[in-house]
DNA sequence: GTGCAGGGTAACCAAATAGTCAAACCGAAA
DNA sequence: TTTCGGTTTGACTATTTGGTTACCCTGCAC
């Protein structure tokens, strides 16, 4: 690994338990096991390895996620079991991804925004709309396939189940009280769970149409 | 309002801003319109300050959360409804609450979720456990009443499903293509949706039976 | 060997920031 | 009016921290 990865991988570590303000370059650099002037001679300053860090995090969530709301080839049940395995498996290699992105998301200051506007556009494009996550939904309760529901309350619903217990993990262990290894076995058996439920939501049968 | 109340106030401000790392002390000073040593008369320092502060903010929020699942007086259909009601009172009114204590509950020094813990203890307890929320599912389920479903998975459901997406506002709001009115405005019609959506990944009938 | 360029470092600097303190202020009791 | 407690403040200190600089090291072309 190439010192640049090593202050990259250091800085996230340290940027997503901190926080950008209560991030300490020496502790990156301590992490990265180099000197705190090699940073600003890699990145500039603060700022701009922060935004390297955060830029990076806010593609690893946002790619894949805008990408199974619009891919264009998958049907409604496809979409909602990709949906699923694709946030499972991104948090379970993540555990930190999805808070710090929210935290920081926050904080929102309009140049991050327009980050985010931008890769939704590029990676999420599709000019059919009937075939994203939205289209799809509209068209099924339209023609009575599916029970009535509003198209993006719904969405938002799916990205609370799938998300929520990531992101607000220990608030969630306490809640259903379980110790942290009970918990990580409760979000294994959650993917499957997940699906039915999500199905349930919408489809007038329990059982997979295709 | 005293000189205490109006500290803590701006302290909340700030640190639900900032973070703990990135508060500062002056502005907190400086929003509560006062000398910023009369921060140190009050609150020794900024620890202190800041315990007070995110001590204060968990009860809000996990008090009327933890009675609402384990009210022994309320039946399913209620408890649903009333949960669905509670949180989306609490956060309209406290946008910032529930992201601060995910990100402070994250950083999670053991002390704070002993607090919690007593907090859940104190203001929870119920030795009638088929009267919580988990009780009556698990029974709904075993006597053929609801579809089958893991209780402690269908909580963090419609935990995620009430709280993610005010805790992810920023998140949401770009995934769902939404502007800022837009997004309030959404909230707001969420909550009869909200109910529809719980009842059915448990009910086998779209109607209310009580 | 010499010179050189890119990577790395210790020592240093200036600004920011948490925290301190002695003096001033102020309303109420005597 | 005077005194006295709690409150407030401006000025100060000590420390932390982001960032700079001059120097060193090492591999390599000549």
């Amino acid at each position: 690994m190439t010192t640049e990865e090593k202050i990259l991988v250091a800085a996230r570590e340290e940027f997503q338990q901190a926080g950008f303000g209560g991030a300490r370059m020496q502790k990156i650099a301590d992490r990265a096991g180099i000197n705190k002037a090699s940073l600003h001679y890699y990145y500039r300053n603060k700022e701009k390895l922060f935004q390297q860090v955060l830029q990076k995090d806010i593609l690893r969530l946002m790619i894949p996620v805008s990408m199974v709301l619009r891919d264009p080839s998958l049907s409604l049940e496809q979409r909602i079991r990709t949906f699923v395995k694709t946030t499972t498996q991104l948090f379970m290699d993540q555990p930190n991804l999805l808070l710090f992105i929210m935290q920081e998301l926050n904080r929102a200051p309009e140049r991050l925004l327009n980050l985010v506007r931008d890769i939704l556009k590029e990676h999420g494009l599709n000019d059919d709309e009937s075939r994203t996550f939205r289209g799809q939904l509209e068209e099924g309760v339209k023609n009575g396939t599916l029970k009535p529901v509003d198209p993006e309350q719904y969405i938002a619903s799916v990205l609370g189940m799938c998300m929520f217990p990531y992101a607000a993990r220990s608030l969630v262990m306490e809640l259903l009280e379980k110790d942290k290894e009970a918990y990580q076995n409760f979000l294994e058996q959650r993917q499957e769970e997940l699906i039915t439920l999500c199905r349930r939501m919408i489809f007038r049968s329990d059982e997979p149409e295709d």
